[in-house]
RNA sequence: GUGGAUGUAGCUCAGUUGGUUAGAGUACUAGAUUGUGGUUCUAGGUGUCGCCGGUUCAAAUCCGGUCUUCCACCCCA
């Protein structure tokens, strides 16, 4: 054998039963989406660098897949460039392109483009690959699906209200028990602002969103490390102390950030959607999280992620709000919220939890074994019969030896053969053996049509 | 990007302090069964021991590099 084949790193191969799971997934999650109306969209795989660049932070800019500009890609460069090497500088003279790193981007790209021809808000669904060149472990890919939702166009706090619906809903569909998690970025300024590190906040929520994780003492090592003031850090501890019911939390948070306009804003607007969702009886868990963060630079009002309980894989789903995402695109006042739903890491815990629906893999209902060339051209007739009623057939392709073929029928689990040789071309009748019983039976087409569409 | 573990038949894995010809189960192919799958029996390919280099009379085994997968950190879906 030459030299085995194989794929990048952190890419995957899927089996028949693997994309009938997946396949499953997304059509949960796409009637979800349209159920509550949202239309879908698509956009390319590849955008220009300039789109991409600077929306994910430091981090995200790290992990963008760059593609290498076609052609003589080095004619931008010169000598001088590779002499003292600036990997910034020769990056952007050979490549203007990179493999998405989600699907938020290029909407609000999109809806900037298109603004003429869309009708606000806009409420679109978008299920496609994103890329990053992270380094594989488990539950992280380097090209995997995510499952968006969002509605451009609209400052209503419904419509987080209704992404957490279809959370809810999705994930009820699915069989997962999760944990919503709410935060708002605005409470999350308002404190930096009132510990007078306002500049400071992407440090301060990042150390923040590991409190879980590492525990107060680690948090309080890493905001001191970011250069925080211990007068800061100290006034920062009531906060991240903060527990109990909602209705104790609201009231100290109030009173700590009574001074900060942005976090009063970020109170009232989680406020309002906490209130919805208290009528709305969900089945998942929901809760305040004063810890969340997430990474993401664009978030600026309510941000969102899901986790279940029953497995340590990070959050399977997560979005917010972000006020000016088109903005850097040229169209200003526009405010988004949406979700996406990561689809490979809900498919490791389904199949982890064993959730997926019991039924096998789809294949013929019946397959007609092949005797010969004679009865090859009679098959064909019948064969044609039998798909006509709706029932999903298939003749062997060879006049391969009678084991041979059963051995294939039972290895595809399908439930029906169908024999017909010489004898069955005299009599007009059929040989259906089952499978499963192993009994046989002479059947004429009507009777035949009428045990297949069982 | 940092640190750690891993790699042997298509798959799941054995393989002694370096030693001569590398193993089991399963899957696969053929036959027992020329118009009958699953169970059973028999016979058989199962192989660059991840890849490259080094040490040695001798390397799957020791050393270095590299790649893969996995784990932790970082970050995230």
């Amino acid at each position: 054998m030459a030299q085995k084949p194989s794929i990048p790193k952190g890419t995957r191969d899927f089996s028949p039963l693997e994309m009938i799971r997946r396949n499953y997934i997304f059509d949960t999650i796409r009637n979800v989406f349209l159920n509550y109306g949202y239309q879908p969209i698509e956009t390319p795989a590849m955008e220009n660098l300039s789109t991409l660049t600077g929306k994910y932070g430091e981090e995200g800019d790290r992990l963008l897949f760059k593609i290498l500009n076609s052609g003589d890609f080095l004619k931008k460069t010169n000598l001088d460039d590779f002499a003292n090497p600036n990997i910034n500088n020769i990056t952007s003279k050979i490549c203007e392109k990179g493999l998405r790193y989600d699907l938020t981007v290029p909407f609000a790209r999109y809806v900037v483009q298109n603004r003429n021809d869309i009708t606000f808000p806009f409420k679109r669904y978008q299920i496609q690959p994103v890329w990053r060149a992270d380094k594989p472990q488990k539950g992280r890919y380097r090209e995997f699906y995510q499952c968006d939702v969002d509605v451009i166009g609209s400052n209503s706090l419904i419509n987080e209200v209704e992404l957490i619906l279809i959370i809810d809903e999705v994930f009820v569909k699915l069989g997962i028990n999760t944990t919503i998690k709410i935060n708002n970025r605005k409470i999350l300024s308002g404190i930096a602002e009132i510990i007078g590190e306002a500049d400071k906040i992407i440090d301060i929520t990042i150390a923040i969103d590991k409190l879980e994780k590492i525990g107060l003492e680690k948090v309080n090592e890493e905001l001191e490390a970011k250069g925080l003031s211990q007068d800061a850090i100290d006034s920062l501890q009531p906060i991240l102390n903060l527990e109990g019911l909602l209705k104790d939390k609201f009231p100290k948070l109030m009173e700590i950030l009574a001074d900060s306009e942005v976090g009063m804003k970020g109170i009232y607007e989680t406020m309002t959607v906490l209130k919805h969702l208290k009528e709305l009886n969900l089945k998942n868990k929901w809760s305040l999280d004063l810890t969340l963060a997430r990474g993401l630079n664009y978030y600026t009002g309510a941000i969102i992620e899901v986790a279940t309980d029953d497995m340590k894989i990070g959050s399977i789903c997560g979005g917010g709000r972000y006020d000016d995402l088109t903005g850097i695109f040229g169209l200003p006042d526009v405010s988004g919220v949406g979700i996406s739903f990561g689809a490979d890491r809900i498919y490791d815990v389904m199949n982890e939890l064993d959730l997926f629906p019991k039924e096998g893999l789809q294949t013929s209902q019946a397959m007609l074994v092949n005797f010969g060339s004679e009865e090859e051209k009679y098959c064909l007739k019948i064969l044609k019969e039998i798909r006509d009623k709706g029932i999903s057939a298939e003749l062997y392709p060879d006049s391969a030896k009678m084991k041979k073929q059963m051995k294939y029928a039972d290895q595809k689990s399908i439930p029906f053969v169908i024999l017909i040789g010489v004898e069955e071309m005299e009599s007009g009748l059929f040989t259906l053996k089952n499978m499963s019983t192993g009994e046989q039976q002479k059947v004429d087409m009507d009777q035949l049509i009428k045990i297949l569409k069982k």
